[in-house]
DNA sequence: GCCAACGTTGGC
DNA sequence: GCCAACGTTGGC
């Protein structure tokens, strides 16, 4: 079992929306150091759900990966934000994931709250510069940080 | 392969 | 809205 971090902005899909679908396709990324991540993802594995763009950003709460990566058909619709013109059903070179609600953190732990921890200084989220949209974590990173929000998710 | 221009991300 | 940092594109 792995650990990751995974973005995004709340105004498009939040922890809430997560928690009230249940399960949802963690779909349109479009970097590829981002979707080698996802490719190394498999069922069981847990993610840090953290918002970003916003204000103030941070871990809002954590899941699941339910499903082992797939082929993400979002590229090949038109009408998504996430459409890329130059994939075919042929040449589609972008995964996504299934995803399962876990758990709101009753405290949100924003940026500047992990910026402020001593042992979390080496996390590549806290890199100047960081624009990656799905990270590995090491296990003991995620417990510390499911720990601040006072969740109850632990990964062994 | 280099690099300038451009687009995107994301904190502030 | 601003801007720093990074990724991608495309000419050469």
């Amino acid at each position: 079992m792995a650990c990751w971090l995974l973005k995004s902005e709340p105004d498009a899909f939040s922890i809430d929306d997560l928690q009230h679908l249940g399960k949802a396709p963690w779909d349109g990324v479009r970097n590829y150091q981002a979707r080698n991540h996802i490719a190394h993802m498999q069922p069981g594995d847990l993610f840090l759900f953290y918002h970003s763009s916003c204000s103030p950003p941070g871990l809002a709460g954590c899941g699941e990966i339910i499903s082992s990566p797939y082929s993400d058909q979002s590229a090949l619709d038109p009408n998504s934000s996430a459409f890329d013109p130059r994939a075919s059903a042929d040449k589609l070179p972008w995964l996504c994931v299934d995803v399962r609600w876990r758990e709101k953190f009753p405290c949100f732990v924003s940026l500047s709250a992990l910026k402020a921890c001593s042992e979390l200084q080496h996390l590549q989220l806290l890199k100047r510069g960081n624009r990656l949209s799905v990270m590995p974590l090491m296990d003991n990173d995620f417990n510390l940080m499911v720990k601040l929000g006072g969740g109850i998710t632990t990964a062994c």
